[in-house]
DNA sequence: CTGGAAAGCGCC
DNA sequence: AAAGGGCGCTTTCCAG
C-alpha cells in the first residue's frame, strides 16, 4: 500500500483498486501520510492485503479526516458493460484516454518490497484514474447510468466495507462435531459403494464412476456431459439408475455428504478470522452481470438450507453474546417484479389481494375440475411460475414435473393464456433488446447483448433468455441494493447498534443487540418494503433468532 | 508445483 | 438442433 500524491499542492489520494480516496485539499503530504499511517500500520489491514480484500477494509476504517470516495473506475466500467470479463485499468486508459501504458506500471501496490517503485507505480494508477473521471463520468451520463452510478452503486460501496468487516461469527466447535458424524458416513458409505461396485475407485472422480455405471456394470446412460459429450453421471441420471439398482443411491448419499463436507463443514474454519473469531466474506460488487452482488472467501450466498442435513450447517452461524440475528427476506420479489414490469393485471392483482401466486397459477391453468391431485397442481403451478422468468422450454420443463413435452406444452400454453401480458413483455423485451443491443432495468441499469445477433442459433437463444431474465434479476437486485443503503442510512440516523452482516439476493441478515430486536425488526421491514415504489406491494418477513437456522 | 478445464452442485 | 437466468467452490485430471 502506498499514498499517492496526485496533482501536487491539491490533493493526496489513495488508491484502492480503480478507485481513488481523496483527502481534504489542499493537504500537505505529512498530513496526508499522518492520517492513512495508522490504517497502513493496522495488522488486521496488513493481514488481508495478500487476499485482495484490503480495499474495502481499509476503507471502512477511514475516519475524520478523508473527504470521501472519488472517482471509481471500475464501478464505472463495470455499469457501462457489467458482462465483461475484467477491467483492467490499462484497458480502461487505452479505450478511453487513447494512451498505452507500458507493462507492470500498475497493478497491486506491495507493502514490503521495493517502496519506492511500489509508490511510483501506486500513484500511475491513481493518476490514471483521476484523469478517466472526464471521459467515463460523461459516458455513463450519454448512456443514463449516471443516477445508477451515483445514487446506488457509489453508496453501497461503504455499506459493503461496513458488512465485510462486521462479518458473521461462526461457532466452529459445532462444525468440528459435524465434520467427524460425516467423516463416519462417507466411511460407511465407502465400504457400501465399493462392494456394490465390485471394486474400489475414487467415488469422487466422475470418469471412474462413468467407468463403473456405464461399462463394469453395463447401466444405460443417459444425457450426455457438455463439454466431452461422455455419458453423464449428474444427479438426475442418478435418480433414474436408482430405479433399478442400489448403487447410484448410494453414490447420490455420498456426495451429498462430501458435498457438505468440503465445501462448508470444513472449509468454513479455516476462513474465521482469528482477531475477530469471525469470518470476513469479499461482496463483489462488479461480478454479476445483472446487478447482482456475489459473494467469495467464503461464498455466504450459498449456504445449505434446502435439506435438513444441509440446513444444519446454518446453526453454526449465531449471534454474538447478547445479540440475536434478524433475517428479512423479500417475498417472491422476482414474481413481483415480473408483475410489475408486464404490467399484466392477473399477476397484479394476485400481489394486491395478497394472494398466493403459486396457487392463484394453479387454479388458473388447471381450472375447477382437474384430475390431478391439488398438491401436485401447485407443484407444477411453481415450476411453471418460475420456468417462465427464465426462459425454460417445454422439452426441459416436461422432463422437470415428469410429463410428455406435450403436457407441458400445454401448462406453458395455459400459463400465457391467463397472464397474457407476460407474455407480450417478454416478446417485447426481446424484440427491443435486439434493436438497442441492450435491455434496462428498473433503474437504468444496462445490460449488453450482442450476442441477440449472433448466427449460431444456440448462442443467440442463450442471449434471448438473457434479455427476458435480466431485467428481472437485475431490478430485484436495485431494490435489494436500495434498501442496504437506505437501511444503513436509517441505522446511523437512529443510533441504532444494529448491523447488517449479510446479503443473500432477497434477504438481509443483521446482528442486533438484544434490546433492540423489535426495533430493528420492524425497521428493516419497513425499509424493504419501501424501497421502490411499484405497482405491486413489496412484502418482506422479519424474524428473530439465536442462529442463522432459526430465523426462517 | 501451479493453473485451468471439466464435472458437479450449493444458493437465489 | 439445443433444451433455465445468475453466481462460487470442490475435486479430479492434465499440461506446463
Amino acid at each position: 500500500m502506498a499514498v499517492a500524491i496526485s496533482a501536487p499542492g491539491r490533493s493526496a489520494y489513495l488508491p484502492l483498486g480503480h478507485s481513488v480516496l481523496a483527502l481534504p485539499s489542499p493537504l500537505p503530504v505529512d498530513e496526508a501520510l499522518a492520517v492513512l499511517r495508522p490504517l497502513l500500520e493496522d495488522p488486521a489491514v496488513r493481514k488481508l492485503s495478500a487476499s485482495g480484500k484490503r480495499d474495502r477494509v481499509v476503507l471502512g476504517r477511514l475516519g475524520a479526516g478523508v473527504e470521501g470516495l472519488g472517482f471509481d473506475a471500475l464501478l464505472a466500467s463495470y455499469l457501462l458493460d457489467p458482462g465483461r470479463r475484467t477491467y483492467a485499468l490499462e484497458d480502461l486508459v487505452l479505450e478511453f484516454l487513447g494512451e498505452r501504458r507500458p507493462p507492470g506500471t500498475g497493478g497491486v501496490a506491495g507493502e514490503d518490497a521495493a517502496v519506492e517503485a511500489t509508490a511510483r507505480a501506486a500513484g500511475a494508477d491513481a493518476d490514471a484514474v483521476l484523469r478517466l473521471d472526464g471521459p467515463m463520468t460523461a459516458k455513463l451520463e450519454q448512456e443514463g447510468l449516471l443516477p445508477v452510478y451515483e445514487s446506488m452503486e457509489m453508496p453501497l460501496i461503504e455499506v459493503l466495507a461496513d458488512m465485510e468487516r462486521a462479518g458473521v461469527k461462526v461457532d466452529r466447535a459445532l462444525l468440528v462435531a459435524m465434520s467427524r458424524d460425516m467423516e463416519a458416513q462417507l466411511a460407511a458409505l465407502t465400504r457400501d459403494i465399493h462392494r456394490l461396485a465390485k471394486g474400489e475407485f475414487n467415488i469422487n472422480s466422475p470418469p471412474q464412476l462413468r467407468e463403473v455405471l456405464f461399462e463394469r456394470l453395463g447401466m444405460k446412460s443417459g444425457k450426455k456431459t457438455a463439454k466431452t459429450r461422455a455419458a453423464s453421471t449428474a444427479e438426475d441420471v442418478l435418480e433414474e439408475l436408482a430405479l433399478v439398482h442400489e448403487l447410484p443411491r448410494r453414490i447420490l448419499e455420498y456426495r451429498a455428504v462430501q458435498k457438505l463436507k468440503s465445501t462448508y463443514v470444513d472449509a468454513l474454519p479455516e476462513l474465521i478470522d482469528p482477531a475477530t473469531g469471525r469470518i470476513h466474506a469479499t461482496f463483489n460488487q462488479t461480478v454479476a452481470a445483472t446487478g447482482r452482488l456475489s459473494s467469495a472467501d467464503p461464498n455466504l450466498q450459498n449456504i445449505p438450507i434446502r435439506t435438513p442435513e444441509g440446513r444444519r450447517i446454518r446453526e453454526a452461524f449465531v449471534a454474538e453474546k447478547g445479540h440475536r440475528l434478524l433475517s428479512a427476506d423479500y417475498s417472491q420479489i422476482e414474481l413481483r417484479v415480473l408483475a410489475h414490469l408486464s404490467g399484466d393485471p392477473t399477476l397484479i392483482d394476485t400481489f394486491r389481494r395478497g394472494e398466493d401466486v403459486h396457487d392463484r397459477t394453479s387454479r388458473e391453468i388447471f381450472g375447477a375440475l382437474s384430475a390431478i391431485p391439488p398438491d401436485e397442481q401447485r407443484r407444477i403451478a411453481k415450476m411453471v411460475n418460475y420456468a417462465l422468468l427464465y426462459g425454460k422450454t417445454a422439452f426441459s420443463l416436461a422432463k422437470d414435473i415428469g410429463v410428455s413435452r406435450k403436457e407441458a406444452e400445454a401448462f406453458i400454453e395455459a400459463y400465457f393464456g391467463r397472464y397474457p401480458r407476460v407474455r407480450t413483455f417478454i416478446d417485447d423485451t426481446i424484440a427491443r433488446a435486439r434493436e438497442t443491443g441492450h435491455v434496462r432495468t428498473l433503474l437504468g441499469r444496462l445490460r449488453r447483448l450482442p450476442d441477440l445477433k449472433s448466427k449460431s442459433f444456440p448462442v443467440r437463444m442463450e442471449a434471448e433468455r438473457q434479455a427476458m431474465n435480466t431485467p428481472v434479476q437485475g431490478s430485484a437486485a436495485d431494490l435489494i441494493k436500495r434498501a442496504m443503503i437506505d437501511l444503513d442510512r436509517e441505522l446511523h440516523e437512529r443510533k441504532l447498534r444494529s448491523r447488517l452482516i449479510l446479503q443473500i439476493h432477497d434477504e438481509l441478515l443483521l446482528e442486533v443487540p438484544e434490546d433492540e430486536g423489535e426495533k430493528a425488526s420492524s425497521l428493516v421491514k419497513r425499509v424493504m418494503e419501501g424501497a421502490l415504489e411499484l405497482d405491486v406491494p413489496l412484502v418482506a418477513d422479519a424474524h428473530l433468532g439465536r442462529s442463522w437456522a432459526e430465523v426462517h
